[in-house]
DNA sequence: CTCTCAATAT
DNA sequence: GATATTGAGA
């Protein structure tokens, strides 16, 4: 039965003695690790299936202390109901497979740590841990708020590993469970010895939260992650990982996409107290794909140090503002949204709504867009000026990909009067220039009426928002979904494209992507379509749009 | 107070 | 040299 702390404090010689049950189908694995921890003086009861673990278990509950469970594809349902019924049990689970999914599944269950065999002495010695920590934490069942979304994306991941029975390694699951495969997320290689969990109790894993007060206190997440408090401006505590970043304020209307973000941090407190952090890029790419649509919006804020170790919270400094691609691209999506000549920092700030960006921040980019924008098109601007912003730009879109829509003359997208050449670029020169500013991608969404290129402006359009390149043929849209949904769309418009092959921004979009995508192509019909290419036939075009992510086309 | 532009800093 | 911050004028 469960110790309680009381049995350890009378304990002597704990672990010694302790009563293990060792529920293995594979006899000779099972006789190994009986006889290790025989040799580490624990007392073992074997059993080779989980009936009998689970009446022993019922008949006489003080025979164990502790279970050791192991799991295979072929019993992984009945270890699941093992967990579940002697949940008051803590129980080690191993395996010989690295399963993510089951081993997360395990821990969601209640299982204190998934080990994969062969069980090293260590992790043998070491099981009594987990008793110490339950027999400590019994009452403690209680969630903590940080650690409630990970719960939920657990109950999620079961009721979708339940519903489907078998436990298949799903990657697209792993995501949502970075806090608890942490930085390993990448480790999905089979030999891997990633994932074997510590010794120790499971859920203090990764998601103990920056309560130490201490300067050098991390979570797992990664080191030097704690908001500074910059007075109003308020920070949140940046973790990376995503799932603990709960308490930024929900986004308005258009869920807007902040990620990559970083300030850091200059110099150190006057104390001495070193608080330097590096300018992490945060690994915005995957994750900002999958939290998009939670609106969630993360501090670019990147202070550091506790302050209540630290002390001083009136050490604050020059936060320098890295903007990156995310930032950049929430910054022109602002932007645009005010249009170019109405857009001032601090409207733009409030579009942006990112936790930590100063009105200053803001102004000093602007700065610099405008001074870029104007270098870009300088003639254009200056002809077409006294209203820069009215319908008038429309017929500024020299990007009109002409085989996009080769078989339609009457394309809507070029007025009579402006005839521009055929996009022609080189194969091989999207990449070519452009790559200062947000790599030279932008997002499908990307409004671009305010974006007066110079006709052939061609490869050079400056990243400063230009669509500079459609992905070469060869390269599909990471994850768009292949389905042309919306080419029946009524109203259709010109869709969008997927973002440029040289982002490198290659999660997937999200379904909020792609319902920006849909409603920008729909409220900017004249948005040109980046595609390079030139099929042969309709339904080439329609197919390869489809594959570029875009969705919709003119009725014709 | 906010916006811009220019100087300054990294 | 590019980019961000700071400062000063409008």
């Amino acid at each position: 039965m469960v110790c309680t702390a009381n049995d350890l404090l009378e304990w002597r010689d704990f672990p010694k003695g302790l009563k293990v049950l060792l529920l293995d189908e594979d006899s000779s694995s099972a006789a190994e690790i009986r006889s290790k921890l025989e040799e580490m003086e624990y007392i073992v009861s074997t059993f080779c299936n989980e009936d009998e673990a689970l009446s022993a278990i019922s008949d006489k509950p003080e025979s164990f202390h502790i279970a050791i469970v192991e799991v295979s594809s072929y019993n992984s349902n009945g270890r699941f109901t093992f967990l579940e019924v002697a949940k008051d049990l803590p129980t080690i689970m191993t395996s010989k497979i690295q399963c993510l999914t089951t081993m997360m599944k395990c821990i969601a269950l209640g299982a204190v740590e998934f080990l994969l065999k062969p069980l090293s002495d260590d992790k043998l010695r070491n099981i009594w841990q987990h008793v110490v920590h339950r027999a400590f934490n019994a009452e403690g069942n209680e969630l903590s708020e940080s650690l409630k979304p990970v719960k939920e994306s657990m109950v999620s991941l079961l009721h979708f590993q339940l519903e489907n029975g078998e436990q298949k390694s799903s990657i697209s699951e792993e995501t949502e469970h970075e806090t608890a495969v942490e930085e390993n997320s990448q480790g999905q290689s089979e030999e891997s010895d990633e994932y074997q969990a510590p010794p120790t109790p499971q859920l203090k894993q990764g998601v103990r939260l920056v309560d130490d007060g201490g300067c050098q206190d991390q979570t797992n997440c990664s080191s030097e992650k704690q908001s500074g408090n910059k007075f109003g401006e308020s920070k949140s505590v940046d973790t990376t990982c995503g799932i603990l970043v709960a308490e930024t304020a929900v986004e308005a209307s258009p869920p807007q996409i902040l990620g990559g973000a970083v300030i850091k941090e200059e110099d150190e407190s006057p104390d001495g107290c070193k608080i330097g952090s590096n300018n992490m890029p945060l690994r915005s790419e995957n994750k900002d794909g999958t939290n998009e649509s939670a609106g969630d919006v993360r501090s670019p804020v990147q202070a550091s140090g506790i302050h209540s170790s630290c002390g001083h919270k009136s050490n604050r400094k020059k936060m320098k503002v890295d903007w990156t691609p995310e930032l950049h691209k929430k910054f022109v999506r602002a932007v645009e949204n005010l249009g170019v000549d109405q857009a001032i920092p601090s409207r733009i700030l409030e579009l942006m709504k990112v936790e930590g960006l100063t009105r200053h921040n803001v102004a000093s980019h602007l700065q610099k867009y405008r001074m870029q924008r104007r270098h870009i098109l300088p003639k254009e601007d200056v002809k077409r000026a006294p209203h820069p912003r009215d319908l008038s730009q429309r017929n500024y879109y020299p990007h009109k990909h002409v085989m996009a829509f080769p078989p339609y003359p009457s394309n809507p997208i070029l007025p009579s009067g402006q005839v521009y050449p055929a996009w022609g670029h080189p194969p091989g020169s999207y990449l070519t220039g452009a790559q200062t500013w947000g790599h030279a991608f932008y997002p499908p969404w990307q409004p671009m009426e305010s974006w007066h290129w110079k006709p052939y402006s061609g490869m050079h359009a400056d990243a400063w928002g230009c669509p500079v390149m459609p992905p070469p043929p060869h390269v599909p849209c990471p994850g768009f979904p292949q389905n042309a949904a919306g080419f029946h769309s009524a109203n259709t418009t010109y869709g969008s494209y997927c973002m440029p092959q040289n982002s490198f921004d290659l999660h997937h979009p999200e379904e909020e992507v792609i319902d920006k995508v849909v409603n920008e192509a729909i409220s900017k019909p004249w948005l040109p379509l980046p595609l390079g290419l030139k099929p042969p036939s309709i339904d080439s075009v329609l197919t390869e749009l489809s594959k570029q992510g875009i969705s919709t086309i003119p009725p014709q």
